[in-house]
DNA sequence: TCAAAAGTGTTATCCTTACACCCATGT
DNA sequence: ACATGGGTGTAAGGATAACACTTTTGA
């Protein structure tokens, strides 16, 4: 660059840079929290939807993100908001082997979370809707610590204790995976993702580095399913983003229908959270916030005593600061 | 683009994009939040420190980041983060009138976060240190309601009678700058800013649009001075995060020496939040998280009683979740 | 001796947690 | 009748907010 006494630099010519855009496109269906993929041509592996940004023809990130999205999977997006911009070369990039940019070029992906109030079937070709349970089986501790830990904490441990620095490495593995009674913290997905790449335990790390050896079976099951390009970084990166929202803003009745039952509402926070709630504190801090209101009417289809409807109180957004939900844990 | 059922567009020939990246970087001199800008040659506005991203050359972001933040300000940055990528055409972005691009080409910035443990003097031609109450008057309530909020009100208020969507308006304008009676959201800073932006309020709104119009004086500086290009957004998002990260990341830390003491702790809190903080309660709260140690010295300069001085048990980060510290406010 | 800032003790209140129990429906 | 899920009451413990007060220095 130019000599420190000039503090501007002329800018480079850029060689070739391309933007891409990715969607990680967030629905509750069932109870179970899911994202949209779709298959790339020619790649055995699924992906976001994605597509390159136009810098002569889109207006802004969002607005050509939206019309891909419509595009590749027929599916108009609701809520949306930016994650985080990659561009660090070595990374395997969207777009890369798509003949999008000379072999030289460098590529940007700028992330996007969206958030649908359903998992409505799109009947678009390539194009799926997935538990994010099988890209990260680890992640769901609903029904307990999940079993996929255990190869993984094996694996980790001959990981940490192979390098220079194995202190640093068992702190981080045991803060990250709630190992040796740490407590499970789940708000980080990215962080345990990045780990299990640099561990060289998930199958992206094999692919990029051109090692041949592939995981042993028990393990790729338990690291969940690789995905196209750096998909599943930004997809870990849209996972802790949105856990984390949950708890400050009310981002979860984006992704409910108008009207519902406070046990849904619950199955799906539990769902995005990948945690078992407490019924009643949870109610009850539901309550005390004045987010929902009931509807009188009622939802005979529990299995049960039918559940009363209850919708949230959107307009408090514009008439007070109003907070996320409190996730008072179920022990087990 | 193309027909609806081929998923995957041809890219668009970028017909050329720059990246520009922008940071924010930030210190406590003397109890106030400062941060550091250059003045852009032929340019009456100071900004943020800026660089181009060469796509060729940078492997990463942030190392292209910390090169040009060193080069231009001979200043090394320590505690570094991603902001947001600004991206939206009409908006003017940096690096537009740098000759840097051809007058066509497309601006993207990627904006970033650092924080320095002290405002060092870097004697670097056209760099300042400058207390962000310059750039936002309004954020800072540590002495209680500011007086800025007088002319903002009023203006506002005008603004928003004159929209068709007036009860909207009032609405975001109450919740951003608690008036009426609505409580004071230390965190939404870019709110703020864009409000004032789009009411025509910021001198950088007048600018964009080409409204040869001036503010009148007591507005103008109760809504503080513009920066160059985009860089006043990009900061109100970097501060919309600090005083965000500061209450679930130990990020104060980062701000501090090593050796401190409460008191100033406390003060460096109060100057990146901009609000009063009750001491007692405040020691208490750090006290149960066990997130400082005494050292046993004293600080004999505080013009009374000396003070003991503390440290970070920054150990505690590789041992545990730590969490940030809880702002117990002191109500005039 | 007084101002200035450091540092301590204590109480009332509210929120969270945890436990146990009753209610309405379909099979 | 009983399984299934919906819905309520209440007591214990801990965190927070708010009060006032003592201590140690420099001017």
């Amino acid at each position: 660059m130019s000599p420190p006494d000039t503090p501007f630099s002329a800018p480079a010519p850029d060689p070739a840079v391309v933007i891409g855009l990715s969607a990680v496109v967030v629905a509750i269906a069932e109870g179970e929290a899911e994202v949209l993929t779709v298959r790339p041509p020619n790649s055995d592996l699924e992906g976001l939807p994605f597509g390159p940004f136009d810098p002569g023809g889109h207006r802004t990130f969002e607005l050509a993100m939206r019309a891909f999205v419509t595009e590749q999977t027929r599916f108009n997006l609701g809520y949306v908001e930016q994650l985080y911009t990659f561009g660090d070369k070595g990374r395997d990039a969207p777009l890369a082997d798509m003949g999008a940019a000379s072999p030289a070029s460098r590529v940007l992906s700028v992330g996007y979370l969206a958030l649908a109030p359903a998992a409505v079937d799109t009947h678009a070709p390539h194009t799926q809707w997935r538990p994010w349970s099988r890209f990260f089986p680890y992640e769901d501790w609903r029904a307990g610590r999940p079993g996929a830990l255990g190869p993984i904490a094996e694996a980790l441990r001959r990981w940490a204790e192979r390098g220079a620095d194995a202190p640093q490495r068992m702190a981080r593995m045991r803060l990250a995976f709630a190992l040796d009674g740490a407590p499970w913290n789940e708000e980080r997905v990215l962080e345990r993702y990045e780990l299990l790449y640099e561990a060289g335990l998930a199958p992206e790390a094999v692919r990029d580095r051109g090692e041949g050896q592939a995981l042993p079976a028990p393990l790729a099951a338990a690291v969940g399913e690789a995905m196209f390009s750096d998909h599943r970084r930004i997809l870990a990166t849209a996972v802790s983003r949105l856990r984390g929202k949950l708890k400050y803003r009310p981002v979860i009745f984006e992704l409910m229908p108008e009207a519902f039952t406070l046990s849904a509402l619950q199955r799906a926070v539990e769902a995005i959270a990948g945690v078992a709630l407490h019924k009643q504190n949870f109610r009850r801090a539901l309550e005390r916030a004045d987010l929902v209101e009931g509807l009188g009417r009622m939802d005979a289809d529990t299995g049960g005593r039918p559940a009363e409807l209850f919708r949230f109180r959107r307009e408090l957004l514009s008439a007070r600061p109003v907070s996320g939900l409190s996730l008072p844990l179920l022990r087990d």
